[in-house]
DNA sequence: GTTTCTACGATGCAACTGCATCAGTACGAC
DNA sequence: GTCGTACTGATGCAGTTGCATCGTAGAAAC
């Protein structure tokens, strides 16, 4: 057995240029060359990889949906002894993508997200993650507030999320604004008085 | 004078072809050729209505937001007689480019909304709309819920309103599951009891 | 009818795209 | 060592892109 190379780990290494990329210039300025050049690798290596673009930029998607997926899980884990309320706003603040550092996964994910309006494979790996995020939520939801109707307020609490991650991108709001409007939502889907 | 052309009807005609086009094979999918051709006018033409394609994307943009908040504004002024409330829900349902006729609208504004974050000119036309929209909202809130505070509630909405429109689009959930969010949401800022 | 000037549309062009090809490389088994 | 093969990266190619060019057409002014 002659050279072995670590595929899904140079897969990850491709994905990551193709979001960095995605984040600079946007969906259509991800292109085989810059990709190789950005990954460091020869474009024949990413040919290697992916045998068209589009399972490139599928794979990509997929990775980043994982990659926030995960980090919204590890959230919710990771604060075991908290209530369920605080849980449900740390969550939700960690999927808002609000914190500087996250600002270019959110730039990449609105740009999939509309390249998915046009894009049938796209759109049902974003449907995927939209699905298992919201089944997560709403059993957070059914724990921290028993009397509301769980699966609602986890369609109202996504959706409002998505909606505030991209007004902060294109500086509509900023992003304690919209820390706040997440606030009041929570505190008064808690049914807490609001100040 | 020689042959003189409708110069503002003939741009809005190629700025109808662009979203045409954009609805169907998203923004990327949007080149001279096939503008011109949809627009049935030759390339030449639309290079003498807009000298790069940057420009006519912008007026696109231009045209396609006005539009919108044309016919939001149609929508509360229309309804003059009725409650400050109802006026809300109508205004925002307009707004959420929910029905079927919409939805070209929604894809289009989504591609822009993606591309905006990767381009300036285009960002500050998104930004505009967004501004004279929450003003809109906010004095509707004002006289529907006085007791609350309605710049906050009129970011609220906005977001909302645009993560559902998102999620209807990539069909995530349905534009009934979206108009249940949105009615679930106004009742609950009312104050009323929600069924 | 002639002139004059805008608008037109066909064509050209350099750059770039995704994808295919293929001689060469380097690694591991023997 | 040598050999076979999985991998590499340079190159080729047809198609497309945005933009520039330029001769022509056609509507007013006279």
């Amino acid at each position: 057995m002659p050279k072995l190379v670590d595929h899904e780990g140079r897969r990850r290494q491709i994905a990551d240029a193709v979001c960095r990329l995605a984040e600079e210039r946007g969906l259509e300025g991800v292109t085989l060359r810059d990709v190789a050049a950005r990954a460091d690798v020869s474009m024949g290596a990413v040919q290697r990889c992916f045998r068209t673009k589009d399972e490139m930029l599928t794979f990509a998607l997929t990775y980043i949906g994982e990659r926030v997926t995960t980090r919204v899980s590890a959230r919710i884990s990771e604060s075991p002894a908290q209530s369920a309320r605080t849980t449900v706003g740390h969550a939700a603040t960690e999927l808002s993508l609000l914190r500087q550092e996250h600002r270019a996964e959110a730039r990449v994910w609105l740009a999939f997200l509309a390249q998915a309006t046009v894009s049938r494979p796209l759109a049902e790996i974003l449907r995927a993650n939209y699905t298992a995020l919201q089944e997560a939520f709403t059993a957070l939801l059914a724990q921290a507030a028993p009397e509301a109707d769980a699966s609602l307020e986890a369609r109202t609490l996504l959706a409002l999320v998505d909606g505030l991650t991209t007004h902060v991108l294109i500086d509509h709001i900023s992003p304690a604004a919209a820390l706040d409007v997440l606030d009041h939502h929570l505190c008064r889907l808690w049914g807490e008085p609001q100040q």
